[in-house]
DNA sequence: CTTTCATTTGAGAATCATTTGCAACAAGAA
DNA sequence: TTCTTGTTGCAAATGATTCTCAAATGAAAG
């Protein structure tokens, strides 16, 4: 067993819930994604295997508390994640112009951040720093839009 | 004219639009309030003088566009926004236990984020920290959710 | 293997914030 | 006035996400 399933399953069971086949293919279509996928986007790889949309919407928040995706920039009124394990926190930039995200190293910020916590005495979940604007390929020109 | 009109009017004369009377009503209502709004708070406060839902949609937009106010943290399905002319950008901690929305000074990262715009040739328009967790309330106890 | 019982799931209906279509309106230009 | 362009309220449409419910599954026990 993979590293995220051993995880998601430890998670799982701590919650009296159960990795069942759908659960586990859905984990695994989220972690064979490298890039930002929404439910949708899910749905459409592993909809051959019958798994339902409405699986996957119930899923998405147990794999969020379980830590191991998170929550990324929303894009046309649809929720987008990234899977976790294995990818350092970073900053998302996004093109309002193209749509084009980019991403940053967050480890400059981290401890900045970390401190202000201990101060607030808050336990931090999740770190999302958005940056949104135009990128190079737009900043000057027209709107070649989307 | 107050600061914030005479900046909208600025911006809607530069698109060819015009600074309404509904426009205008609804720019004063964002400026009135000093905490977070959706569109619906918006339009509690303006439906006696009827404008309408649509035309807030319409503007909220605008106002983004036009620099005047910020989209913050979504909460319950909801887009939120604060304004922006004499507030200091801000981080935003948000509680997934009790929902409470911590504001903390960004200043300190401030430069670390611009320094990495300038290396990726960013224009930035709008920088958004979110940081998700429990707050100092919420941080052991049980869920007293809600 | 069979029973038991809580959890899970697919399918489709329901929600609900946000967007749109449209016909009536305003305001400036000619 | 008449033409033109942008605006608005209202109601209907949209679409992502959530919910309902009856049937399926799975682990544990007998
Ligand atoms: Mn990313
Ligand atoms: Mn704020
Ligand atoms: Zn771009
Ligand atoms: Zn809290």
């Amino acid at each position: 067993m993979i590293d995220h399933e051993v995880q998601f399953k430890r998670f799982l069971q701590k919650q009296g819930l159960k990795l069942t086949p759908s659960r586990a293919r859905i984990l695994e279509a989220a972690f064979s994604m490298h890039e930002h996928f929404d439910a949708e986007k899910l749905y459409d790889l592993i909809k051959a295997d019958n798994v339902s949309l409405a699986t996957v919407y119930r899923t998405l928040p147990l794999l969020l508390e379980a830590g191991l995706i998170t929550r990324t920039v929303r894009i046309g009124g649809r929720d987008r994640f990234e899977h976790i394990l294995g990818h350092p926190r970073h900053a998302h930039w996004l093109c309002e112009n193209c749509q084009a995200v980019i991403e940053t190293d967050l480890s400059a910020l981290q401890s900045a951040i970390t401190k202000e916590a201990k101060a607030l005495k808050f336990d931090i979940r999740q770190i999302s720093l958005n940056i949104s604007g135009l990128c190079w390929k737009c900043k000057d020109g027209a709107n070649d839009s989307q």
